[in-house]
DNA sequence: GTGGTCTAGACCACG
DNA sequence: GTGGTCTAGACCACG
């Protein structure tokens, strides 16, 4: 998996999962991939993504079971929608539009860069 | 000022500088705080104003006359409008209009917490 | 059967079985639940469940007679009983007041939530 | 400093932070030993405490500031006897009276051995 | 097999 | 100086 730079990549990898959840594409309540595995698969130290599940337990959104591995919880993909919509409502779009305003821009002088508005 | 603690320290000052610019509160070619006046002012350390500085420098947007200290370039306010126009409209918007799709949301989910746009 | 996370459930089974004995639900001498049986009822590995039978087997509380179960054994109560008081006063009763000494609580204190002392 | 093997040492160094804050030796609002330090003199790798301080961050009870350090909010001691008194009388003292009750002791029977109650 | 803890050591951003 | 991230690697408890 490629990996950029400005983030830390324990990050990278929980915004990744949340994709994963939000996407429908790890279900509810499934077992997800063995921090191992998942650290062999992006080529990572297995700390990076152990990281990154301990940050999304204490989210709820995952949860270990001794000896058998992690698992999403019951309300993942609500949770993690909840999460994330509720930053870009509370804080991501305000600071958005004040840039705007203060760059003297408008919602049209982006559309051309921006298609699917 | 306050600071949140998400951003380094002196990001917050090139940001600071630069809405002072836009908004014409500091004109082209006018002196800016000295370094050490503008620390105080803010309880930060001379050091990471310094830093804002230097970026703001490299950008064209400062310039350091020995013994008199830092002044706003002539076209200093056109080039801040400029940068951070270009990064907005190529960079940051198309990213926040990506997450809002993703999140299912749409702009009128927006309207009721940002308001003025 | 439901456990919780901070312990690890074969010594959350040897609780259980212990409360077993220490109730004279099971009395001396008498067979236990066979190690897979057990483990299905409580869903859990049996694993795990023999785990915690050989650690009992281990202090003398169980026995094993080859291909006919475990049994406890004739000063199973007994032992179990000596075992758990002997911790209980000698370290968990020290530590407990200590620590409630440590924070500022009295023994009323605990009243409300803690009847039946 | 000397740890024993059932805790793991980062939970160990937890609670001799919350010591020191309970016990008043470490007031509100006072930097505490800067991690490479702490880790020192503990002959630990730092890793360990840093892990140690963001838990307590994370409790609300430590703050970082950047580039200078650790240091205890405001209400660090009211906030860590809150969470340790909650924890002692709704899980922890319970469970032992519980315990003591299954035994089949009476306070009278660890009074010898738990002097100062 | 699966996660959890710890170390030694490196490198980096920030102040 | 101060914290933050990451790696490689070891060892352990649990199931």
């Amino acid at each position: 998996m490629e990996f950029h730079a400005e983030k830390p990549i324990y990050r990278q990898i929980i915004d990744f999962v949340s994709a994963r959840i939000v996407e429908g594409e790890w279900p509810d309540g499934s077992r997800v991939p063995p921090v191992r595995e998942l650290a062999a698969r992006m080529s990572v130290n297995s700390h990076t993504v152990l990281r990154a599940y301990d940050a999304l337990q204490a989210d709820g959104i995952m949860e270990v079971r001794r000896g058998m591995g992690y698992y999403l919880t019951a309300d993942a993909r609500e949770r993690s929608l909840q999460m994330l919509r509720r930053e870009f409502i509370e804080s991501k779009a305000p600071a958005f539009f004040a840039e705007m305003h203060r760059l003297g821009l408008s919602i049209e002088d982006l559309t051309t860069d921006s298609p699917g508005i």
